[in-house]
DNA sequence: GATCTTATTTGCAATGATTACCACTATTGA
DNA sequence: TCAATAGTGGTAATCATTGCAAATAAGATC
């Protein structure tokens, strides 16, 4: 027993990891596992969708990537730029993302749920429309 | 053709129309299709599947309904108590809500975009919390 | 009431994203 | 080099939801 990681940190760095990092890395949009998929596949790398969805999951529950669901139920994945708290003010048709603050609605929501008597609070806050590019 | 109803709005009474009318409105919580279908089923009500999500649809695209997803990609729906634009504050215990109007947020939510050049604002602010009764 | 038009209903197949399985592969510490 | 096991990925399964086409039944008209 050579506990080596005591808090069950053991990440082997693979070619398909580096890949999907990669591809991450060079968008700053909000894109879907089968579309980083079909990009991956396009550029010659050969990583498999099941790894994919495995990956952005991991990644995701790490906190390392911000998801978001569209309308029709898709998960859409972004690396994310800060470690804190914040929302995204979506581009719909091209899915470029911008991070925001949002002290007002965050004490505005705390304010309401205390009015309420509702405790644990969480809040989705998503602002959604057309970027200056694609108007 | 006997125009009686110019505008297309033709609708019928059905048993099965009534039926889950009035399984809405005995409820104040988010209602999922399947579970409104299950009700149904045990009150002896003979109600297909594909109705009940066939007129869940219908009545959330009249805005008679108010429709949240879940983390897991799931429909809620709720009777919506007024035409006007609000939110809510939602137990993730026993689905109950609250709807609570956001002035300070829609505001903010027009000053990111238009700080950002973004166009054609829609947002999304869903409050998910332990009510009362549940905690 | 009888009849007709067509809105509704509904079982079943199909869809589509995501996950479970699990045998196989490859990284990394020793 | 080698063993332990994290990671991979093809395939089957899941699950909410929708498409479809035939059967049913409101509501208008006769």
């Amino acid at each position: 027993m050579s506990e080596s990681f005591p808090n069950g940190n053991s990440a082997r760095s693979t070619r398909q990891k580096r890949a999907l990092a990669g591809a991450l890395a060079r968008s700053s949009s909000f894109r879907s596992a089968q579309d980083l998929h079909a990009e991956l596949r396009l550029r010659g790398e050969r990583v498999g969708l099941t790894t994919v969805y495995n990956q952005l999951r991991a990644l995701a529950d790490t906190g390392e990537l911000d998801v978001l669901r569209t309308d029709e139920g898709e998960s859409l994945y972004r690396r994310c730029s800060s470690g804190q708290h914040h929302h995204h003010l979506v581009c719909r048709s091209c899915g470029m993302a911008v991070e925001v603050e949002a002290d007002a609605v965050e004490a505005w929501a705390e304010a309401v749920a205390r009015r309420n008597g509702f405790t644990a609070i969480t809040h989705t806050v998503e602002l959604t429309g057309v970027c200056p590019n694609c108007q």
